[in-house]
DNA sequence: CATGAATGAGGATTCATTCAT
DNA sequence: TATGAATGAATCCTCATTCAT
């Protein structure tokens, strides 16, 4: 996440224009994927030439990397402020899952690139910098497991292992958000929804007091 | 699925080779996605020459939807299969998970296939026979569904809404498989994973009785 | 220089069209350079399509390559072959630098292409492979020396360095063989110029004899 | 080669950076060709924006063709100041190959461009002002002719083709000068190997008093 | 049927040139 | 005048598909 108080206008203008790129891309690479997503279409829908994409990026592979960094930087972001704005795990599982929710409603497409590269559902590209974006997410990760240790040793929550837990949220909120958002359907009632996943997930791991 | 007991040795040879095809394509496209797969690749792996491809199926669109249409049926067999061999929905929902596991270990590439259409993770390639497989998952489901109906009827579950809670499941259990799966890791202890799943999902989904 | 006797027809018709390749390819080199010359002019000229020819080099720059290792082995074979039709020193030189120009004569393009990457007129493309063929430069070369030296033991030409001798004559028979060929003239007496330069090359490095 | 007295600051300054630009572009076209050249190398080479070349040139081409005709004007002085200060062809050579080996020493770039266009050694690029250039040349060679013309009436040099031996004179000299400037090689004695050329092709010439 | 050489449409990338600042 | 961002034509290369053998 880089600074964007003491640039320079050009700096800003620059950082701008790659964000529009971007934006521009990720909806084509979210519904195709990495191959099948061309420069033209970039190109096009940014409403740039397609030598001025080689302006801002090395290429369609930094393009597409850049986009998952930037999902995966918010997303620690989002947890680090769910972290810091509530005091037990249950409520931080509940508003975790709120923003995540919500973030999702406003960049569905990015998230979907995200999940895909975190849920290992393909490997149409080898990011050359997956590094950075694995170990961001063991260090989420972590301090999800953090927290719900908190909560296992404060008997709120079941005794488990919680690598194996923590894995399980992920692999079921982010997979369910993605097909709320990407199934077409009439309305989406974002509240309705949470409180589904919520229930179940809790009831399941919250220990019952008798 | 084809009847195959009343086939001459010719028609016999020739669902044996398609399968062969499918059986060496379908790797490449789980890990590289449709785009980036190449018929050479599959001619190689198939130990087929590439034009010989062509005398089974149309062209590489077709390979990759013949395979999802296989893992499509086979996973409607399992859930029938699960229905007729359990009485109550918990059983049907431990055995479901439990084949559906098996099935995972031992064709992990079908099964990605089949998830990422299905979770709508890409769609690199549009399937022009999608309604088919959308058509089976439907029907899928919708057995599901009566089930949990089911054991809301007998108070076996909590009441909720059958269709999402079915949903929720399939993108519980689906992703998390693929992942325990594709995730690099030393062993896997298939029982202690279904039971973990089991305990959230059930534990959430079965009503307790004082 | 591939023993083309045992090989079966397909490999044959392979290096038969590799040759067709090269053929087509080498004017364009020759006049335009490497960057210069596209692919699109090379399958035109060669009649074949642009893909076709990645079927027989896996690149421009291999095509190149080829070409220059071609003349290269050409012109090692034509060095010995003087060698060992001659007895003399000054017999060598004569028949080699006449069974140069007619080579150049008939080869002119693969000539141009030949003195322009030994003598270092450009590095427009670094030749991946240039060890081969500055090695083989260097054993002919050797083979030239040899001679210069047995001449100048037995007293028929002038003691002098004979590895600078060679060079000399390398630096002055290929360029002005090349000047002659390409450029637009009229006639060209062959027999007339290559007294002329044996003339000059000659008369300083035989001894006179009082 | 354009006076500098009567020019305004202005005009100076102008030609001092088109100066620049070419020292700055000359070393790219020598070592890769025009076509491997690009505008962007010799801008960053010579310290302008990329646009600011064209304000000096009309394009790359124009810089490449400037290059070529500052070499020629400069080879057409040393010829004729070698004719002004020597009085016998002898002389005239010896002197003339002194003053182009120092030259090549100093401007090696320059020079390798000056040659390949002569000697024909590539047509990447077509000089729309070649016939300038040609037409220098020719006067040059006219100036060498006559030279070895008088050398021959006054019976100091063998009777020949004078135009052919100024040719050859040419062809062995500048490549050779060449080769010895590019070819990698610790120490350079530039007296022996002026001494080599020209005991090479005088002694070729010279007719032999008995 | 089996094969793989031939093909050309399509895609990523480069770069000379333009032009607004 | 100096600049460098923007541009798109041009180029190399890939690959699904065809077809002669």
């Amino acid at each position: 996440m880089v600074d964007e108080k003491n640039l320079s206008r050009k700096e800003r203008e620059r950082i701008f224009r790659r964000k529009e790129i971007m934006d521009a891309a990720v909806r084509f690479f979210a519904q195709k994927g990495f191959s099948a997503t061309t420069l033209d279409e970039i190109a096009l829908a940014s409403e740039f030439g397609k030598g001025t994409l080689y302006n801002y990026f090395s290429g369609k592979e930094e393009i597409y990397t850049a986009i998952v960094e930037e999902v995966s930087a918010t997303l620690e972001e989002i947890v680090k402020s769910a972290i810091q704005e509530t005091s037990t795990p249950i409520d931080f599982i509940e508003l975790y899952t709120r923003k995540l929710f919500n973030y999702c409603l406003n960049n569905c497409f990015d998230f979907i690139l995200y999940v895909r590269e975190v849920a290992h559902f393909t490997t149409d590209i080898y990011i050359t910098d997956r590094n950075m974006i694995v170990s961001r997410h063991e260090r989420v990760k972590n301090l999800i497991v953090e927290r719900l240790k908190e909560g296992m040793v404060s008997k709120t929550l079941k005794k488990a292992d919680p690598e194996k837990l923590s894995t399980l949220y992920e692999h079921l909120v982010f997979p369910y958000i993605l097909f709320l958002i990407t199934a077409p359907q009439q309305k989406l009632d974002e509240d309705e929804e949470i409180n589904l996943i919520l229930s179940v997930f809790f009831n399941g791991i919250i220990q019952k007091t008798k």
